[in-house]
DNA sequence: CTAATCCCCAGTGCTTTACTATGAAATAAA
DNA sequence: TTTATTTCATAGTAAAGCACTGGGGATTAG
């Protein structure tokens, strides 16, 4: 039951941007120095994250990225969702066909609670109150 | 973030047995045939749930395995933990010393918040009332 | 004694993870 | 227009973890 790093180091890099948020783009290799995080690797991460309209970026020198949107208007269980993408505890939970038994599974409705327990939870918090 | 089938099987077994509360050791076979889990693979996921106490056995013909408690006292956030034997979403919740990060690290905080809201969830469920 | 059952430990193929590597596309500044 | 700097796209890869399988030993009821 372990995060991919793929999530942990993602969120790090939103709560670093906004850290900087109105300073204009933001490097890679910035947020790769403090996060300490390869920049290839950094790279990769900032895709979905891209994807899912939460990081834009410009391209060329003295581009960067930056978030989307304001730290104020991003709840962190919306970030874990696109890190995670669609990756809940069980697989049974958003594909009830990946397993026969899941219709009277008695176990399906408790990871089913346990996975909005998280959600829930993340979803109370923004981006702005972590930086604080 | 999914929970390995180790977790899966092993709260089905849980489950199971409890569905044959009072009626005598259950042997592994039948566990087996009923959650569609082989006979070998099935002992192995046992073990830790007779290390902590939750299932006791019985050797020998007749013999057999059974809740060591009965279904009223037995709550799932206990149940995972065992499962999961203390794997927190992010390694660093748990053991600190992992990560240098972790003393100032903004998203180990959510990370914390997350893993409670799990086991909180959990918790406020016994085994007896999935069984309903 | 024998058969049925649990118990212990070793191995194994597959998938996923966590990267690294290479280089192309865009663009600001000279 | 060239050059330097940045992001973007794609491919590859070593290592680890996962989900099992298998062999054989210990225990005990009949």
């Amino acid at each position: 039951m372990k995060l991919s790093t793929k999530s942990r180091y993602g969120t790090r890099v939103l709560i670093d941007l906004a850290e900087h948020y109105n300073e204009g783009p933001v490097r890679t290799s910035f947020i790769a120095e403090r996060q300490e995080i390869s920049v290839k690797y950094l790279e990769q991460i900032i895709v979905p994250l891209k994807k899912a309209n939460l990081i834009k970026s410009i391209r060329g020198p003295k581009g960067g990225h930056m978030l989307a949107r304001p730290p104020e208007e991003i709840r962190m269980g919306e970030v874990l969702e696109v890190l995670e993408e669609g990756m809940d505890i069980a697989g049974c939970i958003n594909n009830p066909d990946t397993c026969k038994r899941a219709v009277r599974c008695k176990s399906r409705d408790l990871w089913e609670m346990a996975n909005a327990a998280i959600y829930d939870k993340l979803n109370t918090l923004k981006l702005s109150e972590i930086i604080k």
